[in-house]
DNA sequence: TTCTTGCGTATCGCTGACCGATACGATCGA
DNA sequence: TCGATCGTATCGGTCAGCGATACGCAAGAA
């Protein structure tokens, strides 16, 4: 997202090795991020900071490839994207081995259970097996969400040390995605205390109205959190506390089957 | 797959606008289709038809963008990637509008079910909902398979003028997946007229031992096929015809909800 | 130990791939 | 009939990127 860094090193992007044909290829690939439509090449030229010209050349030979088609609206993503998300998911052993154990806990719980890795201030969905009708982006896998506004975003920080957890918050860009998100950080840290100390962690309605989401770590072989096992009810049909106590040894019995096994990076 | 064209245009590599900073930056990212797990720089660089410098200079970009990251092993690709997959798939109304569908298709024939995007010689999987355990790779969103000897791509095969279904055929790496894989163009020619005749397609396992793959194409408002739904059971658990029987209503009804709405293109 | 091989990393002068200004035709609404 | 905006195409200048080269390190063989 932000530029800032640390004061500590020489940014990659200032090194000789930094192509910037590469980002500019990559920042038109990423428009759609911010303007879910199919764009024009004005458009996607604009929102990739490049004048009329770059723009018609990368976009030319992004579609040659498969990474841009067009619709009748504009320009959208290719199916070869859809290729290399398989390219990703295929080699990551930590989603293989969660793969069947996602599906026996969603066998107990019959609520959505969740696969989500840590990406610094945000977590991506990597597997979801969802239970009853939701809004759909976020039934998705790719999609993201920042990491302290999430269960499975603050279980992972409660695993970290302090000084590191922090470090994400600040950076965080903590706006709220719903009313009741918790955006403060003495309050953010008490939610991570509360974590570390239950072993799970819990988010009511922060990402989306009407949903309880309980969270546990997956931690790699050095005790690092690398991902997490969400379960999503929803509060029509749950209480806080019978959800709590019902759900969480469940979750975090199947988090604790996958930690410390691979080197997950 | 194959630089060979037809003869009527020049390549849209050959374009003054084809730009072979692109073309090289995906062509290191799709190596790990070829090559599924992690790589050196060497290696990739090598997959990418690079020398050593010029692929140091793109892994090291793709690498401060996120596409490319470090595993103990090598080189894996990054998280970006499924981020770009998701801009995909919520921009996509038929996947949207597909997705309850589906849902309510996995119900009541209690098997895997799938929808499936066409890609001339290939079909995408674009949304899986999977029943038992089955091998991992076969159960990710992105898989890509033959179109030529799966039910699915059979099924769009049908729904093409009969000219145009020929010329994918022969375009076709036909290479057999399963020692039941039909390849002889004269034997796809009869299965994609049965699958014409019947509304559905029937794959047996043609890309799978023991799997019974059933599916039936959704077309577009120009009658044009863009997408398959697919219902895959166990032959160790279903007759073929119990299976077609049972089976085949639900599938082409599910397609033909999706029909004729949508663009899709 | 010493040599070798392969790795990642870093440097640097040359050059052609790419830049971006420019122009043209088509489409669409006002 | 305009003007705006789109996609498309052209072209000479130049700097981003090329690739040869070299260095340090780690692992394995001799």
């Amino acid at each position: 997202m932000s530029t800032a860094r640390g004061p500590e090193g020489a940014s990659p992007e200032s090194s000789p090795l930094f192509l910037q044909s590469v980002a500019r290829t990559l920042r038109v690939l990423e428009a759609f991020s911010r303007f879910p439509r199919p764009l024009s090449i004005a458009e996607l030229s604009a929102a990739a900071g490049l004048d009329k010209s770059a723009g018609q050349r990368i976009v030319h030979t992004l579609q040659a490839l498969g990474y841009l088609e067009r619709s009748s609206a504009g320009l959208v993503p290719g199916k070869k994207v859809l290729y290399r998300a398989f390219d990703y998911l295929r080699m990551n052993a930590l989603v293989e081995s969660a793969t069947p154990v996602l599906h026996e806990l969603r066998k107990s719980v019959r609520e959505r259970v969740d696969l989500s890795l840590l990406d610094v201030t945000d977590i991506v969905y990597a597997v979801r097996l969802q239970s009853k009708r939701e809004n759909f982006p976020a039934t998705l896998v790719g999609r993201r969400i920042p990491t302290f506004c999430s269960s499975g975003g603050r279980a992972m920080l409660a695993a970290l040390p302090e000084e590191e957890a922090m470090r994400i918050l600040q950076q965080s860009d903590r706006r709220p995605l719903t009313p009741r998100t918790i955006t403060e950080i003495p309050a953010l840290l008490a939610k991570i205390a509360e974590a570390r100390r239950e072993g799970y962690a819990l988010a009511l309605e922060e990402s989306a109205l009407g949903e309880i989401v309980l969270a546990a770590a997956v931690l790699d072989i050095h005790g690092r959190p690398v991902a997490a096992i969400h379960a999503a009810g929803s509060l029509s049909e749950w209480e806080e506390e019978t959800f709590r106590r019902r759900i969480s040894p469940l979750v975090m019995e199947a988090a604790r089957a996958l930690s410390h096994t691979y080197k997950h990076g």
